[in-house]
RNA sequence: GCGGAAGUGGCGGAAUUGGCAGACGCACCAGCUUGAGGGGCUGGCGGUAGCAAUACCGUGAAGGUUCGAGUCCUUUCUUCCGCACCA
């Protein structure tokens, strides 16, 4: 009798897993692969609830698929670099790589606590220079493919510290560190083109088969390719000057009474010379444009805006018509500028409300004219034209392609598809990031890296002060370089990337991590990818995986790889709560994964965040619950530990060979193969991983009534002298089915709590380890009940219940149950009208 | 405002295709074990009535389809999540 040690099994068994190297994998043709791959983590210091959930989910998988004979690769690394370490060099001086460095270690050790079976030899760092090389290499193909190019675009810019600041560092509209207003500023910036793939990118979800759809659609949305057209108004007085604006809508022109400009479109700057007072007109845009972006869209702030004075002449009716500039037009979507129909469009409504602007409605239901008098809202259906010239009486849809015909006519528009997707920019005035492998040269202008001069390293010694231009900038050695071209003196490119660069090819790399030739040998990524199952949270849904799959497209454009979707399979997990908040601390509401495994060991933590929900639903921690699942496993130490000497060894048979089974011993066998095809359908075919454990616990529960009943000194004895009777057998099938059953309870519990199961594994006399044992097989035979008892509904309630054989035929099923006295009561007297036989499982019948 | 998801016991949740609602666990109660405690084992645990067998009610609310609805349809309320008022 020995008691359950969790935290020594843990150490035992990931000192094993290490030193056999036992979940390092090699490509290997002649087996099925399953790539297994959980979100790789940010360094932040410590691992929390979320990773522990995170990795075990994506563990289950993995060492469900290695039992089911798949060469599994099951890699980790880190996200390495980002602001967070740079705000902390700023704050307390140390450097990033070192903070970094040893976070990576610190959590490395909290990550094998767990015992999550990662190919460890495949760990990678987007810091390491041997990755964010690659990261340089792609540039500069994306680059000579036009796929990288450089723009001005506006950042978070705090005039206090000369610096930009990153949207997180603005707080209402403030800097986060002096609280000074933040300012929007211009500068020349590196985009990649990613609205290049739109449509493949849109048309391709619908392949994405086993993609959550709430996500695909979240996805489609982010595209957002919508079919409209383009129309040109004219800028009174100045004919060369044309406002262009995107519709949806072009058959409510003739409603359309002003123009809008978002703060950002290109005219307003001139527009704000020509007029009368020009600083105050560039204040009142200065105002809209700090304004919190997402506020501005989601009508959290009052909708805002003034007359610029000057007018525009509505191509359709001839009329001219005011242009103001307003808070809640974004100057970087679209076109930048709206015509404001307000009888048909909700925002453009309130806006003529709260300005006194007209409103003339030119769609209704039924073709009448109708005042906007006493509009209380817009009408945005489709309808019939009014007021609308020769289009008057049309249909909206017909008016649309009317419409667009007669604009492309008089060469003042044409049909056109907007999308929402913007292309990614990706320069950021940081130091921990990968380095733009780029050169400014004078004479050559601009100057990609030679590939064969890559890695463009980061500089060790720096200082970090988060103010003035980028830190890179202040590192005269860095920046000055000699014209790859020309030879004469040049400047380097002093951004670096976004880290999203880095995450959106790891896991190419993590088929072929050691490469220096290549980012990847295409013909390693061929045998490992696509990723099979994809599982992180659902936060990055949007971009994180948009951007994977744009550069998939071109991974496969560069030759690398001959697929276009990265993942096959994605799960995206539900988060962590404490007291109904995200765990933070800031909030003080964090719980110590290494505090719980101390406690009740790596298994019980693993199993309980399994249990305790469907993968994909947010949960509520508890530690009650932990200690619940912590109870389950030692209760199946117990039993197995009770059995131990009885079952282990050779010489037993499986009880195929049994002809002889009582029903006691049926009903274990039936239970447990019931029980293996429960398990393994919510691991394979549904990750409903909680359901699974509920299966392994009925079945410990049967074994558990089935021993008390038939062995002396059943596994909850304790006292001396049961233990010395304990496990006496009359039957030799007892042994048979028992060992059958435990067996596969041990085999089954092995992915969810892998340190006890191979503990038990061995205890029952196997040498081998359980890593890459066989899953338990399933019996559908064994499985299948002898008998069912079958309620009998007659209208809808169930009058009676009859116990029938498995196999019975329909005709006599409906014999019987006809024949129920508790049925015969309630049919006695009345004709019977229909009896329903379903699924070979139930019976209705009904009475007139 | 738009989009998505979800409402089931005291709690987390289960119910594979429309077929016995509440599996499994937590909490709680009782019995046994123990000097006590802890631990363990067994049993109970939606509501109402009943000693009980059992009956009726019950999946946010109201309708509907069906022999039969937690599940499908319509309307509605609430909560959570995401956002991009997307012209």
């Amino acid at each position: 009798m020995s008691d359950y040690k969790p935290q020594d099994l843990d150490k035992k068994w990931q000192q094993r897993w290490a030193s056999s190297h036992a979940f390092e994998v090699e490509a290997d043709p002649s087996r099925p692969k399953f790539y297994c791959l959980e979100m790789f983590a940010y360094p932040s210091g410590h691992a929390h609830m979320g990773h522990v959930r995170n990795y075990s989910i994506g563990d289950v998988l993995a060492r469900t698929k290695r039992m089911r004979g798949y060469n599994v690769l099951h890699p980790f690394g880190w996200d390495a670099f980002g602001l967070p370490a740079e705000n902390a060099a700023i704050k307390n001086g140390v450097h990033p790589e070192q903070s970094t460095r040893g976070n990576i270690a610190h959590m490395t050790g909290q990550l094998q606590r767990l015992g999550i079976s990662y190919d460890w030899h495949r760990e990678l760092a987007t810091c390491d220079v041997e990755y964010y090389k690659w990261n340089q290499w792609l540039f500069i193909k994306m680059f000579e493919r036009g796929l990288a190019y450089r723009r001005k675009s506006s950042v978070n810019w705090c005039p206090v510290d000369n610096t930009v600041l990153a949207n997180e560092q603005v707080v209402d509209g403030r800097c986060w560190r002096c609280g000074s207003v933040v300012e929007t500023r211009d500068l020349e910036q590196w985009f990649f083109r990613i609205t290049a793939y739109s449509d493949e990118l849109l048309d391709a979800t619908s392949e994405l088969k086993h993609w959550p759809e709430q996500v695909l659609t979240m996805q489609r949305n982010w595209i957002g390719r919508s079919e409209g057209a383009r129309v040109s108004f004219a800028v009174e007085g100045d004919a060369a000057t044309k406002i262009d604006v995107f519709t949806t809508r072009i058959d409510t022109i003739f409603g359309a009474m002003f123009v809008l400009l978002g703060p950002e479109h290109p005219l307003v700057g001139q527009l704000a010379e020509k007029s009368a007072d020009p600083a105050g007109f560039r204040k009142r845009v200065q105002t809209f444009r700090t304004q919190d972006r997402a506020a501005r869209i989601s009508g959290e702030i009052e909708k805002e805006g003034f007359d610029t004075g000057f007018r525009a002449v509505n191509p359709f009716t001839n009329e001219s018509v005011p242009i103001w500039v307003a808070n809640f037009v974004l100057g970087d979507y679209g076109t930048g500028a709206v015509m404001a129909v307000p009888a048909h469009d909700q925002r453009d409504f309130e806006f003529a409300r709260k300005f006194n602007l007209p409103i003339r409605v030119v769609i209704t239901p039924d073709g009448r004219p109708k005042s906007s008098d006493g509009l209380t809202e817009a009408a945005d259906a489709y309808g019939i034209l009014v007021e609308s010239g020769e289009f008057s009486g049309l249909s909206s849809e017909d008016a649309q392609k009317k419409m667009v015909a007669a604009a492309r006519a008089r060469g003042i528009g044409e049909a056109t598809v907007q999308y929402r997707l913007k292309d990614w920019g990706i320069s950021r005035q940081r130091y921990w990031g990968t380095p733009i492998p780029m050169i400014y040269c004078e004479k050559d202008g601009i100057v990609p890296v030679p590939l064969d001069q890559l890695p463009v390293e980061l500089p060790k010694v720096i200082e970090f002060t988060g103010k003035g231009e980028s830190p890179l900038a202040q590192v005269p050695e860095f920046v000055n370089v000699r014209c790859p071209k020309c030879d004469g003196p040049a400047r380097r490119e002093t951004d670096t990337m976004d880290t999203f660069v880095d995450s959106s090819w790891y896991f190419y790399r993590f088929a072929d991590p050691r490469n220096s030739a290549l980012p990847v040998d295409p013909a390693k990524v061929k045998y490992w990818l696509p990723v099979d199952f994809y599982i992180g949270g659902v936060e990055h849904a949007i971009l994180h995986l948009i951007y994977s799959r744009f550069f998939a497209r071109v991974f496969r454009d560069l030759g690398l790889v001959d697929h276009s979707e990265p993942f096959t399979q994605l799960l995206t997990q539900g988060m962590v709560l404490k007291d109904g908040a995200v765990m933070s601390k800031s909030k003080g509401n964090v719980v110590d994964p290494d505090a719980m495994m101390q406690k009740y060991g790596a298994d019980a933590l693993r199993l309980y965040v399994m249990f305790v929900a469907p993968p994909e639903k947010e949960v509520e921690w508890t530690d009650a619950g932990l200690e619940g699942s912590y109870r389950f496993l030692a209760r199946v130490w117990r039993l197995v530990d009770h059995w131990n000497e009885t079952i282990a060894g050779e010489g037993i048979d499986s009880p195929d060979g049994c002809e002889t089974l009582n029903a006691a011993e049926k009903s274990v066998r039936r239970k447990t193969h019931d029980t293996i095809r429960r398990v393994t359908a919510d691991i394979e075919q549904r990750q409903q991983l909680n359901t699974a454990v509920s299966a392994m616990m009925e079945l410990v529960n049967a074994l558990y009534a089935f021993s008390e009943s038939t062995v002396t000194g059943g596994p909850s004895r304790r006292s001396d002298e049961d233990v010395e009777h304990a496990g006496q057998v009359e039957r030799k099938e007892t042994i048979c089915v028992v060992r059958e059953a435990i067996e596969a309870l041990v085999l089954m519990l092995a992915p969810f709590a892998p340190h006890i199961a191979e503990e038990m594994w061995e205890m029952l006399g196997n040498s081998t380890g359980l890593t890459h044992a066989t899953w338990p097989s399933f019996n559908a035979d064994v499985a299948r009940a002898d008998e069912v008892v079958i309620p009998v509904q007659v209208n809808g309630k169930v009058r009676g219940r009859v116990t029938v054989p498995t196999d019975i035929a329909d005709d006599e099923l409906q014999r019987v149950a006809l024949a129920d006295p508790g049925v015969q009561a309630h049919t006695d007297g009345k004709t019977v009208k229909k009896v329903v036989v379903a699924k070979g499982r139930l019976v209705s019948v009904v009475v007139q």
